[in-house]
DNA sequence: AATCCACAGGAATGGTTGGCAG
DNA sequence: CTGCCAACCATTCCTGTGGATT
């Protein structure tokens, strides 16, 4: 037997997982714990959609992992089913605005569902918007529900104009065309300050706030998925509350609760040991983070990497935080030594504000009187990760290996 | 109570790159 | 091929501001 025939064996053997997949971050359950009560009020709310009424726009809040995106999409399945057995012509639209970052790309994966030809490129949004509504004409009577998830990020980058276009088509369109109603899904609680008023009013027609899991509701989710996902007894009895435990410390994100428990078991499984324990939970915890900044830190910029390394050297020993003045003045050396030209502070300050999203820094701002008004920037990754992963850029490596 | 630091962060604009339409 | 456009990084110029010190 040589060394694949015993990698081969140890696979198949293994007995670890029943369904692994349930655990997958895109699967939706069948019954969703502790979210009754959300479901029972976008449900009240989208149900106007099988009377061929167009349903109010519906603005959703909670933090990440805490259901939005799962109970939105299982209550729009569920009346996309409910319409098809009563013939009535109702269909949703999902659209991950993080992945669709800006107006021209949600527009093109709305019209593409559709059935829109669009390119990828080279079109104006305009043309794209144009082309969409000749479509919805085409679709008069049709009630199409618009998912925008995580818009956040949407506006945050690219402001508010493409959700106002879009509640527009809703109202003005009218009888003319298809009803559109939208739900825009946000973590940020504060985003609808940062809305127009306009839109701000229509989006905002009915609103959804998702409160995080306790420990003890995430156990409860953790429970029902792990007895698809996993063969029975094993699980060691602490592996579940554990999970629940560090998810909870994370402000109850159950998506991150179910990653631990699929990469615990992953991990259980690539080692041959026939039982999870939380010793294998807590290296799904380290190996979650380190995939997470390498993923993150890999399409950086070369000046964010530079700033990164900067924030990285600055808050290395002791130091837990340091400041936008500093972080440029360490910045600027960093950027001499490998001999380019530095960015202008003005751009550092967006850079950090991208890190600070991207959930690898975090910077708050602080005023301290006489000595400015400055950002209280604090690595929130873990270091060794960081640098790990910035070491990976060519560039970056050669201010690292100089040290 | 007024001042003033050290930036925050908005607005406008520019230079590239990649890609479509005709 | 030309004209046009989105997206992205970046610059310039700018107004705004919380609170320790004067």
């Amino acid at each position: 037997m040589d060394v694949l025939d015993e990698v081969f064996e140890r696979v198949v053997k293994a007995r670890i997982f029943r369904n692994r997949s349930v655990l997958s971050p895109d699967y939706i359950p069948d019954k969703l714990p502790h979210r009754e009560r959300e479901i029972r009020a976008l449900g009240s709310i989208v149900a106007q959609a099988l009377k061929g009424e167009r349903p109010s726009n519906v603005f959703i809040y909670g933090l990440t992992g805490t259901g939005k995106t799962a109970v939105t999409l299982y209550v729009l399945r569920r009346l996309e089913a409910k319409a098809k057995e009563l013939g009535a012509p109702v269909s949703y639209i999902y659209v991950n605005c993080r992945q669709r970052d800006t107006p021209y790309k949600v527009l093109a994966e709305i019209a593409s569902t559709l059935d829109v030809r669009v390119p990828f490129t080279g079109l104006s949004t305009a043309e794209v918007y144009t082309r969409l509504v000749r479509r919805l004409k085409k679709l008069r009577g049709h009630v199409i529900v618009v998912v925008l998830d995580e818009i956040d990020w949407l506006v945050k980058r690219k402001g508010d104009d493409l959700l106002y276009k879009l509640t527009r088509i809703g109202y003005e369109l009218g009888l003319d065309a298809a009803k559109v109603s939208i739900i825009g899904v946000t973590n940020d609680v504060k985003l609808v300050e940062m809305l127009d008023a306009r839109v701000r009013s229509s989006l905002g027609e009915e609103e959804i706030v998702f409160p995080p899991y306790n420990a003890k509701q995430l156990e409860d989710i953790l429970r029902e998925r792990a007895e698809l996902a996993f063969n029975p007894g094993v699980l060691e009895p602490d592996v579940i509350p554990f999970c629940a435990a560090l998810a909870a410390r994370e402000h109850g994100d159950a998506r991150r609760a179910l990653d631990l428990l699929r990469v615990a078991g992953e991990l259980a499984e690539r080692e041959g040991a026939d039982k999870v324990t939380v010793e294998h939970v807590k290296r799904a915890w380290v190996e979650i983070e380190r995939d997470r900044v390498r993923e993150v830190v890999s399409t950086l910029p070369l000046h964010a990497k530079l700033v990164l390394l900067a924030v990285l050297e600055l808050t290395a020993e002791g130091k837990r935080y340091t400041t936008t003045g500093e972080l440029y003045d360490t910045y600027s050396n960093l950027a001499s030594k490998l001999g380019i030209e530095r960015v202008t502070q003005r751009r550092v300050s967006d850079i950090i504000a991208e890190l600070d999203m991207l959930g690898v820094i975090s910077a708050r701002v602080v005023s301290r009187g006489r000595y400015g008004k400055t950002r209280m920037i604090t690595l929130s990754a873990d270091p060794k990760a960081v640098r790990d992963a910035l070491s990976e850029d060519p560039l970056v490596r050669i201010l690292l290996g100089a040290e």
